[in-house]
DNA sequence: AGCAAATTGTAATATTATAACCTTTTATCC
DNA sequence: GGATAAAAGGTTATAATATTACAATTTGCT
């Protein structure tokens, strides 16, 4: 069901889902879904790459838009309120989020050879991280979840280059 | 064995472990823990509250030190290399690490209302997750996990000031 | 139209981190 | 013990990320 950000796919597609949830979503909260809003939806998604919010500035500033470093973090700060993106505190960036609406702490694993970020679903992970804490009398509010290391693809890539073979 | 920051304790013994621990494992490794480094090390452990960069800089020019940010970020990243101390990324800050020199990934308890940082020990998790990633084709080199909450300090407190009890 | 709330514009500044280059200190070798 | 290379530290400047504060505009509502 859910595409991975590892193999090729129909990126326009991601998009376009990502919008469109997120129209439904904003509609279900009463919320607007504001030209500036959508469109730094649509910048962060432009690849499974997390952007800096300084990354999304120029694009804006290309479509007339606004493009000070408030319009940028309001309109994040709004989707980081509704699920809609990520942050990743190990990189200062942002991603889409690939379920939107559920409520769920997200977990990437983060390539750093090629930089893109793939959200992993380890609810059983976050129950168990939550019943360690609570059993030390901790009140948990929210998780925080990264990993770094090398994608499928990019070891791939790197056995090949570097002569290796099964 | 290992002390909580939750409860009162000795924290004068947690800074001379801290620094003992360095010591040996400096000469160890074979690479000097000079005075600025160990007083950097000292400095993050004056509490258990993760500390900015920015925040040590003070203190070391009071001590007639160079102050210069380069000078911190140096002492920290040697400090980091070793594992003496801890980077959370969700708070920009160092913190001691309380078990150095086994290589370990970290899991730290953040509160939000006093500050504190407590380190968990959940390897088992780690592996559980890394076990995850693997059967996506990730390798993983690191992982971060940061938990935002309440500590039970802090929950006890509030329910004493809101009136609640058992 | 009139009003309040939400959104956006704008300028300035705060915070965190690194680059580049130079000087000093330390370890080592002869 | 002086020569020398490597490590550590000093200094200045700047990059990268994020927020504050306040003014102007737009929107939703009556």
């Amino acid at each position: 069901m859910s595409a991975s950000a590892y193999h090729p796919h129909d990126h326009q597609g991601c998009i376009s889902t990502a919008l469109q949830q997120a129209a439904q979503l904003c509609a279900e909260q009463g919320v607007r879904l504001t030209p500036i809003r959508k469109r730094v939806l649509e910048l962060v998604w432009q690849s499974h790459k997390p952007m800096g919010a300084y990354d999304l500035l120029p694009a804006l500033a290309a479509d007339g838009f606004n493009s000070a470093p408030p319009t940028v973090y309001r309109a994040l700060d709004f989707l980081l309120d509704l699920g809609l993106v990520h942050r990743l505190a190990s990189l200062n960036a942002f991603i889409g989020c690939s379920h939107p609406g559920h409520d769920h702490q997200s977990c990437f694993l983060i390539c750093k050879v090629c930089d893109k970020a793939h959200e992993m679903d380890v609810d059983p992970w976050f129950e168990a991280l939550s019943e360690a804490a609570k059993k030390q009398g901790f009140e948990v509010d929210q998780q925080i979840t990264e990993v770094v290391g090398t994608c499928p693809q990019c070891k791939e890539q790197n056995d090949i280059t570097s002569g290796q073979h099964a």
